[in-house]
DNA sequence: TCAAGGATAAAG
DNA sequence: TTTATCCTTGAA
């Protein structure tokens, strides 16, 4: 039963974390909510990505402050809504310091309330497992636009919270991020979180092995350039996978 | 497998 | 001003 009095906004203090790999991971359990004008859906989130503004190539802010990165170098706590390939409006929780450009992508949520409205915004045809369970499609579900960027998450039309009696333990498993291959090196670093076999998680990808934190795209990588001597790349790759 | 689709950022 | 590319999706 859904008991609107039981979830607690989540406070800006939750955004200021400095490692974008923390907060990705401590989003998952927690609820997207939207009130877009007086209509009210809420999903859980079950899988993000993170994207930190220093030393990634797949974070659009790598290259420095532009008129598309400015919101992801605010203080965190606002959001980042972009447009993806002309179709798909994303949506990014910014985090970090002012002038530190993180955001985590929410990759999937499990719908929770307000699901009659996702359907009529998705679409009657589409099945309830596939609401939301997509960057792209979870936007539509809950109405969010690329007229919300930079709104502030603490406010009263796009907010995040907890549900105070949800259970605190999470089986989370990583893999490397969707959609990154551009990134070189980077796309290599096991920063896509998610609930374990949750079902509306959105693709499924090979999962790195987290023991030796090496994931087994560069084993594979390792095994390959080892074959025609190109051992400093690999140590290169090395560091950027258990950095 | 591939087209849709518009904004972005770098190149011309 | 032009061009290549993009944190995706759903239909073929």
């Amino acid at each position: 039963m859904f008991d609107l009095s039981s979830y607690e906004k989540l406070p800006q203090s939750f955004y200021n974390h400095s490692d974008v790999v923390h907060v990705a991971k401590e989003l998952l359990g927690k609820y997207v909510f939207t009130n877009i004008d007086g209509i009210i859906t809420a999903g859980k989130i079950v899988e993000t990505e993170a994207y930190c503004g220093r030393n990634d190539r797949a974070c659009h802010a790598h290259a420095g402050r532009t008129e598309r990165t400015r919101v992801m170098f605010e203080k965190g706590g606002v959001a980042y809504v972009y447009l993806c390939y002309g179709i798909h409006h994303l949506f990014n929780v910014v985090s970090n310091e002012e002038g530190l450009a993180d955001a985590v992508l929410i990759r999937a949520l499990e719908p929770v309330w307000g699901t009659e409205t996702m359907h009529i915004r998705r679409g009657s045809k589409v099945p309830f497992s596939k609401l939301t369970a997509g960057p792209g499609t979870l936007s539509k579900a809950m109405g969010i636009h690329k007229k919300h960027n930079a709104l502030d998450l603490c406010g009263d039309t796009l907010w995040l919270a907890r549900n105070i009696e949800a259970p605190k333990e999470l089986e989370i498993e990583a893999t490397t991020r969707v959609g990154v291959d551009y990134a070189g090196e980077d796309a290599l670093l096991p920063w896509r979180f998610y609930i374990r076999d949750h079902p509306f998680v959105s693709v499924k990808k090979e999962i790195p092995d987290l023991r030796t934190g090496i994931p087994d795209a560069f084993i594979h990588l390792f095994n390959f350039t080892a074959e025609i001597g190109a051992s400093l790349y690999c140590s290169k790759i090395y560091k950027i996978c258990t950095k």
